[in-house]
DNA sequence: TCTTTATGGTGAG
DNA sequence: TCACCCTAAAGAT
C-alpha cells in the first residue's frame, strides 16, 4: 500500500525506532546482500531518506539501505524480535535492544555506496518529490517545455514528473483541483495550473497526516463506522465507480488511462 | 481452489 | 501501448 505518504510515514517510523540505538543485526533474505550484513552490524543509522516511493536507510560507514516497496512491501516496526505470525516473506531486518524494522515482501532492496546513491538509475531520474515540494516547484514541472503537452492522467503517474505520486493520488489531486484527466497543462488556464499544483501538494500533505485518507476525516470515520469498504470512505473519488460524488452527487466514472484506473466526478470535471 | 486485481515499475515495439 | 515481473489478498467458482 505505498505511495509517497506512506513511504514516509514508514520512515518516520524506522527513524523513531531505529535511529537512537546502535543497530545489532541486519538480515537480507537475499544471498547476494548477505555479505553486507557484517558491514551493518553494529552501525548507527544516521538518517531514513525517502525519495518519491524509493527509501534510504544511511548508516554512519556510508552505506544505505534501498527499498521500494512496489506493490507489495509492507515495513512492520515490532518490539525487537517480535515476528508477526504472517506468511508473508521477511526480506529485510533491521534489529537493534530494542525494536525490529521488518520489511516484508518487497523484492526491491539494494546495499548501494555514496557513489551509486548518486548515480542510481531510478533515483537520479526522479521529479521533485510532491512531499518537499512547493506549488511552484510543481508549477515549473506543468510549464515545462516536456510535459506542458502530455494528458495530466499520464503525468500524474510518471515519477520524473512529481516523484511519489501515485495512482490513487493521480485521482485524488485532479478531483480537489476539478481537471479532467484528459486535459493537458497546455489546455488551463494560469488559475487552473496554479489549483493544480496547490492541490498536488496539499492533497499529498493531507493524506500523510491522515495516514491514507484524503478526503475529510471526520466523514471518513463516520463511513467507517457504518462498515463501509475502504475505498468507500477514504478517498473523493478513487474506487468509488458509481457512487455519488461527495460534492455534487453525479456518479463517478471509472476509467483506464495510462494502464491504471483512473476515477472522476464528470460533473466537478467537465472537459470545456 | 482458481482467477483477478492491486496505492508500482521496466523494457520491447 | 502492451506484456511482463514482483507478491498478497480479494473475489469467483
Amino acid at each position: 500500500m505505498p505511495e509517497g505518504p506512506e513511504i514516509r510515514l514508514a520512515a518516520d517510523q524506522l527513524e523513531q525506532a531505529i535511529k537512537p540505538l546502535v543497530v545489532s543485526e541486519v538480515f537480507f533474505a537475499f544471498d547476494h546482500l548477505k555479505p553486507y550484513q557484517a558491514a551493518l552490524k553494529g552501525r548507527c543509522v544516521v538518517a531514513v531518506e525517502t525519495h518519491g516511493k524509493a527509501m534510504l536507510t544511511r548508516f554512519d560507514n556510508d552505506l544505505s539501505i534501498y527499498s521500494h516497496n512496489q506493490l507489495y512491501g509492507r515495513w512492520m516496526i515490532r518490539k525487537a524480535y517480535d515476528f508477526p505470525t504472517s506468511k508473508r516473506q521477511l526480506r529485510l531486518a533491521i534489529h537493534n535492544k530494542v525494536a525490529s524494522a521488518l520489511l516484508y515482501s518487497a523484492s526491491e532492496i539494494e546495499v548501494l555506496t555514496p557513489e551509486q546513491v548518486i548515480g542510481h538509475p531510478y533515483l537520479s531520474a526522479l521529479g521533485p518529490d510532491v512531499l518537499s515540494s512547493d506549488a511552484d516547484d510543481i508549477l515549473g514541472q506543468l510549464w515545462s517545455e516536456k510535459h506542458r503537452r502530455r494528458r495530466f492522467s499520464s503525468l500524474f503517474l510518471d515519477q520524473r514528473f512529481i516523484a511519489g505520486v501515485g495512482n490513487y493520488l493521480r485521482s485524488e489531486i485532479l478531483f480537489v483541483a476539478g481537471l479532467h484527466p484528459d486535459l493537458r497543462p497546455i489546455d488551463c488556464s494560469d488559475g487552473e495550473l496554479e489549483r493544480l499544483a496547490n492541490a498536488a501538494v496539499s492533497v499529498s500533505i493531507q493524506s500523510y497526516r491522515q495516514h491514507g485518507v484524503t478526503n475529510d476525516l471526520g466523514r471518513a470515520a463516520a463511513l467507517k463506522a457504518k462498515g463501509q469498504k475502504y475505498r468507500q470512505y477514504r478517498h473523493w473519488v478513487f474506487g468509488r465507480k458509481d457512487q455519488p460524488c461527495r460534492l455534487c452527487g453525479a456518479g463517478i466514472v471509472e476509467d483506464t488511462a495510462a494502464s491504471r484506473r483512473v476515477y472522476f466526478c464528470l460533473r466537478c470535471q467537465a472537459l470545456p
